[in-house]
DNA sequence: CGCAATTTGTTGAGCTTTCAATTAGATAGG
DNA sequence: CCTATCTAATTGAAAGCTCAACAAATTGCG
């Protein structure tokens, strides 16, 4: 007994789909064209850069970005190649690995920031009037709310 | 001279964000798990079994799937080796290719369906006001519109 | 205390995606 | 007709992601 989705619905949940998926390819390739990094890794030094001390627990690293910890690992060997994070070990856990910010990594974060927000403004707030951002983010933080509480952290 | 994000939009473009990934990630991840595909093939099957004959150029796949001509390939090769596509040679244009969706295509489309449809309506469409769906439409087509036009083909 | 259960983070294999290069066929202008 | 240009689709390599398995450290509880 499937309830499927009415041509509404369904133009509802494809549009979504297309736009989405589109803003995000655009994104992605901008900043790996301009700044030599994907968005993801981009989201890792953005969120090491408000912290103090540019460092935080893989794990909450993980959960800021919204990523699994394995793929964490991976991005942040990764980035640690590049020489823009390095690892530290962790005080007060002997399991912990801290994750910081480099010079270097800042100053590449620095380099990408003004084109990436231009391309965010163009692509997202530049389309939307004021009331449906007010309603993206109202939509956006529903879902969230929903999604949020079981993510898998494998 | 860039002209940051105030807090208001951050919160909006990050909120958007994490939800659409949260939600593609997780209906990526049901999928994969009780169907064997990730959630990309599951649409070129879907839209292969949507016209008539079952049947479309790769190009006009590609364009249908919002994916790369190149992703395409190497997609349709995979499902040609799972035995849910054929290619056919095109007949009135020999650098061409058709998809065609075969008959265990449809049925591991038919067996996957039920599944997804109930999870998209779980996780997107139960948890937002019908004001709020159509919001979501109109806020999509209105980013498509935007995006749609220079979509690379590469 | 002592041991089971949980948490943290990593690893490697396999799969998907991207990018740039390439082949082959169609098309338009002179 | 013939050549330059464009379009269709594929390819291989490099990169990123997912999943399951694992090691090491911590926690909770009898």
């Amino acid at each position: 007994m499937t309830r499927w989705l009415d041509p509404d619905e369904q133009r509802t949940w494809r549009a979504f789909l297309a736009a989405s998926r589109a803003l995000m390819t655009t994104l992605d390739r901008e900043l790996q064209h301009d700044a030599g990094m994907p968005h993801a890794y981009y989201e890792i030094l953005v969120r090491l850069s408000e912290v103090p001390g540019q460092t935080l627990r893989m794990s909450e690293l993980a959960e800021a970005t919204g990523s699994s910890r394995s793929r964490l690992s991976h991005a942040v060997a990764r980035l640690e190649e590049s020489g823009w994070v390095r690892r530290e070990e962790c005080p007060t856990d002997r399991r912990g690995q801290l994750a910081v910010l480099t010079e270097a990594g800042l100053a590449a974060l620095s380099a990408a920031a003004p084109g990436h927000v231009q391309g965010v403004r163009q692509h997202l707030f530049d389309q939307l009037s004021p009331v449906q951002l007010t309603q993206l983010r109202e939509i956006s933080e529903a879902l969230l709310h929903h999604l949020e509480p079981d993510r898998p952290t494998s």
